[in-house]
DNA sequence: ATCGTGTTCAACCGATCGGTTGAACACGAG
DNA sequence: CTCGTGTTCAACCGATCGGTTGAACACGAT
């Protein structure tokens, strides 16, 4: 049940309610019923998309009352950032190294080419 | 059933075993069986597996007599990074003038909302 | 033509997902 | 206290997901 914390954000933000929550979120906190009201559809479904977003740490809810205001937290943004860009990186990296391959194939004059990588599980 | 690219590619990288393909495939392309060795799972599942990250544009099948070569394609990861920092900045930026709106207090008139919304399918 | 390897298709299974409805809880206002 | 609003819990439903197995297809080698 409690998968890793970049699959469960990856997940919150695979869902295009979610993801709009998210960016509306961004103007300022919003109780439930605010945030349900674009969506047609109930509270309850909105309720539950808002616990997803929690579980993956993007937002928390304060108390105020008997609501309960959603505040995003930017933070989480960071571990998905961290992972994309450094497999983007990597990836143009070979891409980029392809090209003075074949750069050094057409020249052919000598060979000093450190091609390094690294494999984390 | 074609969910909107982002939504595809958020839930491709959902999975951990996907991501962990990806990661593999930054060192080089790679047949469905080379990427399945590590994973006591069927060929079948990677295969599947594949078709979801092919799905969302995060790899592409080549040809190689019998063999389909899967290359990682590094462009679709700027559609993430793209949404990813718009939000991440402005939430950031919002957190900031916090202290400038704590030290104004008094006049808190609302007036941009930036929040686009398409699909509520 | 036959065999073997690599890959995919198809049907099925249990679990989870996004949604619903109905009841309950929390708390301020009258 | 009672009422009303905001929110959550619980049960249920159809669809999709990640996995399986078994059969089929594609193509090089013999």
């Amino acid at each position: 049940m409690t998968a890793d914390p970049l699959s469960q954000v990856f997940a919150a933000l695979a869902d295009p309610t979610r993801r709009d929550m998210v960016a509306r979120l961004c103007a300022g906190d919003a109780t439930v019923g605010e945030l349900a009201a674009p969506y047609d559809v109930s509270l309850q479904a909105v309720s539950k998309h808002l616990k997803v977003l929690e579980g993956a740490g993007l937002v928390t809810r304060g108390r105020d009352a008997q609501r309960r205001p959603v505040h995003l937290e930017a933070e989480v943004f960071d571990l998905m950032t961290k992972w994309i860009e450094r497999y983007r990186r990597e990836a143009e990296a070979r891409y980029q190294r392809l090209d003075a391959v074949l750069a050094e194939l057409n020249d052919e004059t000598d060979g000093n080419d450190r091609s390094e990588q690294g494999e984390t599980a």
